[in-house]
DNA sequence: GCCGTTTTCGGCCCGACTGTTTTCAGTCG
């Protein structure tokens, strides 16, 4: 097994000893060693594994190196067979009803011998949930109500549309007189590529007309809490939204801690901790001392801070952009002043992967011009899919070179003070040939390489596949690496680490495409591979000018992956990669 | 289950809201 499969099982584990009832410090342990195997090399697992020394990694100890020693030799842990079988799948499934947990659960199960969710709905409406001890009327209406919503509620969000909803609401908070301060926290504000939900954070000393606004807002669908400093309300599309309110000297810190990421606070407040300081939404205080951080802080013990510099520069740190904080090394580096000098939406300078009516786009070639024009982008690549890809009326041989003909003349005419670049979105056939044969690509500025079909390959081909086409020294550089859809379409099966590895030898280029639907190579993966040497290419996948903008959620990804300019080619000027696209 | 220059036992991040209670447990983030 490798180690992202073996992570699973142990979040799985975590799962199924909640359900047991297990102590939650080592249901923790079993999540924290996922993560931690999550965020290692393959190869310094393997190492570790085989020296037996996997229990000098700090947050791994005798039990989960053994555990973890046993999925990667057998592909099997018999404690996690036992422990599957004694569970009923049911049983699991109903955590993502909300406002069930794994005690409420274990409850239901005992006294009602109810291992599904089809029998908990009827339980709910026959009066049986009511009757528990614990429960009522309430809670059997709020499981019912939950069952009858977990397809449509239980959903993530996709995290450019989610922005859409939650800035006029931002920008609606901020103009209320009663506002001193007003942010978006949570997913959203570190981009993470779907969320589960939208938060705002307001300062403000009379919550009440807030609280109204919001919660009365037209879109609003349900609310479903509403408290002295909490609210939550549901929209028609399912997306929940919380609004916090805090006192103004409390801003900073209710911001960062609904920011998160969990890992990041938790990191965070550990590091509090060691300079004698208990961290929470309230403030900063010190540990000693009578009281909760609550009390502490309203009576005025929290260390200020008007921003989250001056939170940060409290525990000696350099601030963390929001992008990072994921718990994935951005508290030692901004420890020691390491943080990366992160890409910003205004160094690219253009993008290679966009469509045009001559395949399956919307707009003429004209039209996407004028819009890169508009943008100010000094050039503009335009990639029409290849005749393989039947469905997207993929150019042939003739009509390319006709299109590149045009592209030739409208540079020569002047007509655009934007550079074009001539190339295709080749497909990858099911063998790893290209649509088109060397001859013709060597006629293209540069060529995207991308796999259209036959997503249900094994591992192994598709792997095999992609690296032939990387391979192929006409290509420059592989689109969508994945395929992935968001919240639709899962990942083809291919080792992406196998593919970076030949992308890096062969000196490919891997595409950040940037369609907020795909977002893909992830940006789990980018920091590590930049860092060896793989150059990126944030490219929008436009299919109409206004997808052109799509670049923004590409750059946000790719800020999450750690990647400063130096890293994407479309931040170089023209010259420049006019100098590329020859000599590679 | 993990960890340790106060430690090999006794901690492990912290608080709001809800629904059930009459002081709190469970859930959620």
């Amino acid at each position: 097994m490798t180690k992202n499969e073996i992570a699973e099982v142990l979040v799985d584990i975590g799962v199924l000893l909640e359900l047991k009832g297990e102590n939650p410090f080592k249901i923790r342990a079993y999540g924290s060693g996922a993560r931690i195997l999550e965020s290692m090399e393959q190869e310094n697992v393997e190492r570790l594994i085989e020296a037996g020394e996997l229990d000098s990694v700090k947050g791994i100890g005798a039990a989960l190196a053994q555990k973890i020693g046993e999925l990667y030799t057998t592909g099997k842990l018999e404690f996690y067979e036992k422990l599957r079988a004694s569970i009923a799948p049911g049983l699991v499934e109903m955590l993502e009803v909300p406002g069930l947990g794994a005690k409420k659960i274990k409850a239901i199960h005992e006294q009602l011998g109810i291992d599904s969710i089809s029998e908990l709905a009827k339980a709910c409406a026959d009066g049986r949930v009511a009757g528990l001890a614990g429960f009522g009327a309430k809670s059997a209406a709020k499981i019912a109500e939950g069952i009858k919503n977990r397809e449509a509620y239980g959903k993530r969000h996709l995290w450019w549309l989610a922005q859409e909803v939650g800035a006029p609401i931002v920008q609606g908070l901020q103009k209320l007189s009663q506002v001193e301060r007003a942010e978006s926290a949570g997913s959203s504000r570190r981009g993470v590529e779907t969320v589960g939900d939208l938060d705002f954070i307001v300062a403000s000393s009379d919550p009440e007309p807030v609280m109204a606004w919001f919660c009365e807002l037209p879109e609003v669908k349900e609310v479903t809490a509403r408290g002295d400093t909490k609210s939550s309300v549901r929209f028609d599309s399912g997306l929940q939204a919380d609004l916090r309110i805090v006192p103004a000297d409390q801003f900073v810190f209710a911001l960062h801690h609904f920011t998160g990421s969990k890992d990041h606070n938790v990191a965070m407040r550990q590091r509090a901790l060691e300079r004698g300081y208990s961290m929470s939404e309230w403030g900063l205080v010190p540990s000693e001392g009578e009281g909760t951080a609550k009390e502490k802080a309203e009576r005025g013990e929290s260390l200020p801070a008007d921003s989250e510099e001056q939170l940060f520069a409290h525990l000696d740190m350099a601030w963390v952009p929001p992008a990072l904080r994921e718990g994935r090394g951005e508290i030692e580096a901004a420890a020691e002043g390491s943080l990366p000098r992160l890409l910003e939406l205004g160094d690219l300078r253009g993008a290679f992967h966009n469509h045009t009516n001559a395949s399956d786009g919307k707009a003429t070639l004209r039209e996407m011009t004028a819009k890169a024009e508009e943008l100010g982008w000094e050039y503009l690549g335009i990639a029409d899919h290849s005749k393989a890809s039947f469905q997207a009326n993929g150019l042939d041989e003739e009509r390319l070179l006709n299109q590149v003909q045009a592209i030739r003349d409208q540079n020569a005419s002047g007509a655009s003070q934007t550079w074009v670049f001539a190339g295709s979105e080749v497909d990858i056939l099911t063998d790893g040939q290209l649509d088109f044969a060397d001859d013709v690509l060597a006629e293209l500025d540069y060529v995207v390489a991308s796999v259209h079909n036959a997503f249900s390959q094994d591992e192994a081909k598709m792997t095999a596949r992609i690296i032939r086409a990387v391979e192929n020294e006409h290509v420059t550089m592989l689109g969508h690496l994945t395929g992935r859809i968001l919240l639709r379409r899962e990942p083809y099966r291919v080792d992406v680490e196998k593919v970076i590895d030949a992308a890096i030898a062969n000196q490919t280029i891997i595409e950040l495409n940037a369609s907020p639907w795909r977002l893909d190579m992830d940006w789990r993966l980018w920091r590590k591979a930049a860092e060896r040497g793989l150059l990126c290419a944030i490219n929008p996948d436009a299919h109409e000018t206004s997808g052109l903008e799509h670049v923004a959620a590409g750059v946000n990804s790719a800020r999450k992956g750690w990647l400063g300019a130096e890293h994407v080619l479309n931040t170089r000027p023209l010259d420049q990669v006019k100098q590329y696209f020859t000599s590679h």
